[in-house]
DNA sequence: TGCGTGTTCGAAAACGTTTTCATGCTACGG
DNA sequence: CCGTAGCATGAAAACGTTTTCGAACACGCA
């Protein structure tokens, strides 16, 4: 059925050894039998095949990628970043998603034993160490956006906690000091973190940490509408609020106009991740842009290096920088929130 | 290194046959010899080495999904489609995504070779055939989203030209006239056919189809935004605007209000996708569901059928309904939408 | 007892490569 | 002319399975 390596070796006249020897260059070969393999291989339209060479070098030339759940363009962007990578590197990609479950993560990564040369695996609402007990065996393995507890694995993160604290700090700078955070998941490494970068910048300035300022989220719009809903029938109202993510930040945004409440004039808001969406509402959201892109990518060429190496290398832990993105929805306090919610249309900007 | 069939014969005082077939159950060994068999696999925690497998069996149990790119929340759903279809049926998924060129699909085609038992593609700007003739040897494939112009081959499509054919329908039945089109990138097969749904309608209603109503864009929401910048300086200017994807129409809605424009007061607007966005904006966008996760779901459900019969079963090329979604932002023509744009706050729904 | 039949099981082939090992050849120095 | 080193090359082993083939054995019947 299919050509295969004895067919080439025939053809050329050869054995077997030559024709893998031309194709792999792995040592010298006359001139004139190179020419013969190469040209019988031409003809033949001869590939090789892949599983029986991996059967033997213990190579499978593929990565796993492993994430709990895929939501809108945050995964794009990052299937984006690693399958670009690994295309540079000719690693084909073997992707698994949606385990809720730890029984189902664990079976998604057992699908993948001898399959992989390396896993990408992103847990956000488990420790790296718990997951990786579930790997079918000794392979290498670096996390995304996942907690680690211990130093034995490599990781790549973003800055949760410095992007949330420059936002917190940009808010404080416009004499907001009421601020309601619209939390994420509470399982979540990535919300946790963005939570404590608050305190942080709280702390700093002097103010006192009141949990009654949060309203609990899961990262969906929904979440943001219904938050934002929640939020106005709070005796106090904040005079920002800081969504944890663009896309709560989208769904606070329309409960708010709803409301007839103008951004910025009576709340500031500000979302977290930078989407592209984000410069393209009204008005164009203030958030913290995380490189989605570049998280892929670094942690494909960390775990390549790490493949290839014949000594494992210390693993390493990477932080991504993220960086303020000041744009439309945030201005000083104004301090006439209250009526405003009263006459929606009585004054415009 | 790692456990093999041997060990686990070994243990078991049986031979690898034996192992065998107990362990796939393949004909009736004494119970005895069972029991030990599985204990010692147990005990061992042997698991199969799949590559050894399929090299004799020649299948791989994985599926190669290729697309040229991957943007937003469409794919994000699709791959949910894809993936919970192939885990029902214990295939992997490995997926080559961003390839421009008609070269890099090729190289992600060819690379495939071998690797999996067969192929779900999606190549909307090129037809299926174009495309199939760089896959590397006779495999089973799927097409997605994409133009067939004979039907040798099994496609899932969705109803686009319907779709969009209701959208024309229910603005005409709203009373609109001059309804201006942003149109998606030229070469997409989806979108000539929704700019085809938009001719039959206008064609059933009586009306002549003008080219002057079309605005070119390319499914971004930046396209939308700057259609709607072109858009305003016409002489005459459209009583509704109909986005080829609601991405599109996001980018339109925010440039409608920055100019001061109320939707669907002024302009009415709708989109296409129904991406789970489009009932959080304000007003909620008017758009067609289309069935993203089906899509996928059923692509896979085609091509397992397809893999596992023993004689290759007759193309078959699924259409998936689209339904309209009547939401906020499309509203009875007002006729007064030269004044109302000059005075934007002067009336309120 | 001899023979056919059916059942359980082990030996070995097969899958398509890579790699090791041995062999034959050439060239070269003594 | 001979031994040896170096090199190109082919034969064969190996990778870890599945599957075919045949052997061994038990059993029923003549």
């Amino acid at each position: 059925m299919s050509v295969t390596i004895r067919d080439v070796a025939r053809r050329a006249q050869v054995s077997i050894s030559t024709v893998s020897r031309v194709l792999n260059d792995t040592c010298r070969v006359s001139e004139e039998k190179r020419r013969r393999v190469l040209e019988a291989a031409e003809q033949l339209g001869y590939r090789p095949n892949p599983v029986a060479r991996s059967l033997l070098t213990k190579e499978t030339g593929a990565l796993g990628v492993v994430v709990p759940f895929v939501f809108g363009e945050f995964f794009a962007e990052l299937l984006n970043g690693i399958d670009a990578a690994a295309q540079e590197r000719a690693f084909c990609l073997t992707i698994s998603t949606s385990h809720r479950h730890e029984h189902e993560l664990r079976a998604a990564l057992q699908s993948l034993h001898k399959r992989v040369d390396g896993v990408l695996l992103m847990t956000p609402e488990m420790p790296g160490e718990q997951a990786v007990a579930h790997l079918p065996e000794d392979v290498p393995v670096v996390f995304l956006n996942t907690r680690l507890s211990g130093d034995g694995y490599a990781v790549v993160n973003f800055d949760n906690a410095g992007g949330f604290r420059a936002l917190t700090r940009h808010l404080i700078a416009l004499g907001h000091r009421r601020i309601a955070v619209i939390t994420g998941p509470e399982a979540a490494f990535d919300a946790a973190e963005r939570l404590r970068g608050y305190r942080m910048a709280l702390e700093e300035a002097g103010m006192a940490f009141d949990p009654a300022w949060l309203i609990p989220g899961d990262y969906s719009q929904r979440a943001g509408y219904e938050a934002v809903q929640t939020l106005l029938a709070w005796p106090e109202r904040p005079t920002a609020i800081l969504a944890s993510n663009d896309q709560m930040a989208f769904g606070a945004l329309s409960a708010l106009r709803e409301a007839g409440l103008r951004v910025p004039e009576d709340v500031s808001l500000a979302g977290f991740d930078d989407v592209p969406s984000a410069r393209y509402t009204v008005p164009s959201l203030t958030s913290a842009r995380v490189p989605i892109r570049d998280l892929g990518a670094r942690a494909v060429q960390c775990l390549v290096d790490h493949i290839q190496a014949e000594t494992p290398p210390a693993p390493r832990s990477l932080v991504l920088p993220v960086d303020l993105v000041v744009r439309d929805s945030t201005a000083p306090v104004g301090g006439r929130l209250h009526t405003a919610a009263i006459e929606p249309t009585a004054r415009k900007a």
